[in-house]
DNA sequence: ATGGTGACTTGGC
DNA sequence: TGCCAAGCCACCA
């Protein structure tokens, strides 16, 4: 029990890969993105963007993570604008004072760098 | 076990 | 600016 079995597939005790996930984003300010390969390599998880992607996917509803300040490299939001999440993000995000227009954010005036 | 898919990224045209 | 091909990692049929 010490460590995780070599047999943990699902969710024994959820490696820390996404907990590093997690932390990384609870890190990210107000105001501010990240991109999804950013994320990652900021989690110590270079390469990893897609883990990103389903961790977020996982996330619950309720969740106090900053996930909608996560974006893709093109500086686009990837969740349908149709979606309830989609319009959520592009919501609060405004609500932060990062400006959405077409869906599309600059990289370059909101991206966080620590 | 092999192959397709996805809240992805980067490089080339 | 936009499409395509590869690379990448985890999940699912």
């Amino acid at each position: 029990m010490s460590e995780n079995s070599a047999t943990e597939k699902s969710y024994p005790d959820e490696p820390s890969r996404e907990q590093r996930i997690y932390q990384a984003l609870a890190a990210v300010p107000c105001g501010n993105v990240v991109t999804y390969g950013q994320l990652a390599e900021l989690a110590g998880l270079p390469r990893a963007a897609r883990l990103v992607g389903r961790t977020l996917r996982n996330l619950p509803n309720g969740t106090n993570l900053p996930w909608h300040r996560v974006i893709n490299a093109a500086g686009r939001l990837s969740l349908d604008t149709d979606s309830d999440s989609g319009q959520l993000q592009r919501a609060r995000l405004q609500d932060e004072g990062v400006v959405v227009t077409n869906g599309r954010i600059s990289l370059s005036q909101f991206r966080w760098r620590p």
